[in-house]
RNA sequence: GGUCCCGUAGUUCAAUGGAUAGAAUAGAAGUUUCCUAAACUUUAGAUACAGGUUCGAUUCCUGUCGGGACUACCA
């Protein structure tokens, strides 16, 4: 797939075997980009191999240069910078793999690898709407699906909701109390919305009773455990697990509230599902595994009759599996979940994609699922994400610190439009398709901001600066294909064709060497963010070539070109540009506009 | 206390052990007879600290200091 670096890596192969006598394989051969002020784009680093040429750095390089200058096709000339091989390949295998890579519409997608992956991402509780870290969950497990789909991979992409729980027992309670019979219909509230706002209900009640008792002279931690509020609570979870009808019914009646909210959002998102997982149904599994281990005395039990897993040996503690009750706790659940999962889709990968909070949980699920001797153990992969935090601190629920999704996507479409209405550029577009903008705007803006990211680092959300629509951003990407697009647009009303002859191409401008160069490494970028589970990798290719783009289009006037051939050239090379971005940025599951 | 993650320009982010540590933004100075100026060009500015490993360290190892998470018979 990627020809020209493979076949410099075997033309260099070859070298050494013709200089020194000595077998490499072209995987050891590393060519990494050539740094802006140099010529060439491909660098060899010699240092690795001087045991190998039993000579200095510069003298190895130059051997290895010149050998390459006189012997290969592909190579036009080299130049040494101490250590540092610059290879100068051709203008015409460029222009060829121009041709080439017009041609080929699968370029850039793999074939079938045969392999199936299922990516579990959001995972929300049912107990209030989504906020900003969910989405960067969202945006993560979306944008991985579809790099790994991209990459040759079957993908199974699931949701599994935690409908069940003290949680929403809480939300329950508050609402019976102090609902009035409100509806989603009567209160114009989304359900989720709904929901959430008892929660909080829940949330104060609870915290003014600790108060009193607190003032009562009663211990603070004790005064958590028996305020009314959470010993209501408790007992709702009680007669939920029971299966008290009135309780389930409430139970039902809230949770598929919510679940309309959160379709909602998950479509404003453009985000869907595979297969949805209820908690309710799962977190009953994984006793029979249990058992089945302690019979292989990979766990064990104690006296009081609870069950463990000793895990010190690998630098984890030891930890429940089953309480002294015999009820099970989240491990356990997890555990029978990875089971069922695998039997519903059996995977080659799991990915799941929760928060860095839940590190040691993963690291005690995969360990145990490994002890257990599954097959599939090997793939069980926990994309761990940082928080995102505000310049005012840390998001906390209970303190109102949150950023709702709903309204923060709403943000989003309005301040597109205000920029777009600014810059005057709603010029001929009818009133459907302006609106359509703004949300292809917006959202693509705040995909960008939250993908461009190492998913494992901490990041802080400025709303100031998340909405910008200049630099580094998603709009200045999706700006970038609009302008490719209007070029093309004119390319066609002056009846361009679209082929050129690459033997007419003399020479190319170093911008558009550097596109090309840029374009060629498109699938490179999408292996390495499939292996590395790294959307943020496929962000800097894809604004890096951007960025590349516009630097041509600057330089390079199009139109004005008197060569027929050239232009025709510049031409194909925009659709090619155009192409690549729009691919790029699906990866990431933000659309491009083709005017804006 | 223990385990894990993170410390890079004023700010937000990059950098498979490689060249003079890249971008963006904020600052300063410029560029529109042609195809979209949400663009482009120029300029100034950073590796928390101390050791070690080697041809070479932002990256690997040790320690110190700072920020965070986990450390429930909650999920």
């Amino acid at each position: 797939m990627f020809e020209i670096e493979q076949l410099l890596q075997e033309e260099i192969v070859a070298a050494f075997k013709a200089l020194f006598n000595h077998s490499l394989k072209s995987e050891d051969v590393q060519l990494q980009p050539t740094r802006r002020e140099f010529e060439g784009t491909h660098t060899l680093v010699v240092f690795p191999f001087l045991k190998v040429t039993k000579r200095n750095p510069e003298e190895s390089a130059k051997m290895l240069g010149e050998y390459l200058k006189v012997n290969s096709e592909m190579i036009r000339n080299y130049q040494v910078v101490k250590g540092f091989l610059n290879l100068v390949v051709d203008d015409h295998i460029w222009t060829q793999e121009l041709t080439k890579i017009n041609l080929d519409l699968d370029f850039g997608i793999f074939p079938p690898n045969e392999e199936k992956v299922m990516v579990e991402f959001s995972s929300p509780n049912t107990n209030k709407p989504l906020h900003l870290g969910h989405l960067r969950n969202n945006f993560l497990g979306d944008s991985v699906s579809r790099i790994l789909a991209a990459y040759g991979y079957e993908v199974m992409k699931v949701n599994l909701i935690n409908d069940r729980g003290i949680h929403i027992c809480k939300s329950m309670l508050a609402y019976s109390k102090y609902g009035n019979g409100e509806t989603p219909e009567s209160s114009g509230l989304k359900g989720d919305h709904l929901i959430g706002k008892y929660y909080v209900k829940f949330d104060q009640v609870y915290k003014e009773e600790i108060v009193k008792l607190v003032e009562e002279g009663m211990d603070p931690e004790e005064a958590k455990k028996v305020a009314p509020s959470i010993v209501e609570a408790q007992e709702l979870l009680k007669k939920w697990e029971e299966g008290d009808p009135e309780v389930v019914a409430l139970w039902k009646k809230l949770n598929q509230w919510v679940f309309d909210g959160f379709e909602k959002s998950y479509q404003t998102m453009g985000i869907s599902f595979d297969k949805v997982y209820y908690e309710s149904d799962t977190y009953v599994l994984g006793k029979d595994i249990v058992k089945e281990g302690l019979e292989k005395e990979i766990f064990f039990s104690r006296d009081d009759g609870s069950v463990w897993i000793d895990l010190t040996a690998d630098k984890l503690d030891e930890k429940l599996l089953l309480r002294s009750d015999g009820t099970s706790v989240y491990v356990t659940q997890d555990i029978g979940t990875c089971e069922m999962k695998h039997k519903d889709f059996p995977f080659d990968k799991s990915v799941y994609v929760v928060g860095n909070e839940q590190d040691y949980h993963f690291k005690v699920l995969f360990k145990i699922m490994e002890k257990l001797g599954k097959p599939y153990a090997d793939g069980l992969f926990h994309l761990s994400y940082g928080m995102v935090d505000l310049p005012s601190g840390k998001m906390k629920s209970r303190e109102g610190t949150v950023v709702d999704a709903d309204d923060l996507m709403e943000e989003m479409f309005e301040t597109a439009r205000r920029q777009t209405e600014e810059l005057g550029k709603i010029e001929g577009l009818s009133e459907g398709e302006a609106k359509k903008l703004y949300k292809t705007l917006g959202l693509g803006a705040l995909k960008y901001f939250l993908l461009k990211v190492d998913p494992k680092k901490r990041m802080l959300f400025n709303p100031q600066e998340s909405i910008e629509f200049q630099g580094n951003t998603g709009p200045f990407i999706q700006y970038t294909h609009a302008r490719i697009s209007a070029i093309l647009r004119r390319a066609r009303e002056i009846g361009t064709p679209m082929d050129f002859r690459a033997g007419d191409v003399k020479s190319l401008h170093e911008r558009e060497l550097m596109l090309i160069y840029k374009i060629s490494q498109f699938p490179k970028a999408i292996q390495q963010a499939a292996e590395e589970y790294a959307p943020y990798l496929v962000a800097q290719y894809v604004y890096d070539l951007a960025k590349e783009y516009n630097g041509f289009y600057q330089e390079v006037s199009i139109f004005n070109e008197a060569d027929q051939n050239m232009l025709r050239m510049r031409v194909i090379l925009s659709s090619v540009a155009a192409r690549i971005i729009r691919q790029s940025m699906s990866l990431l599951g933000i659309d491009v506009p083709t005017r804006m």
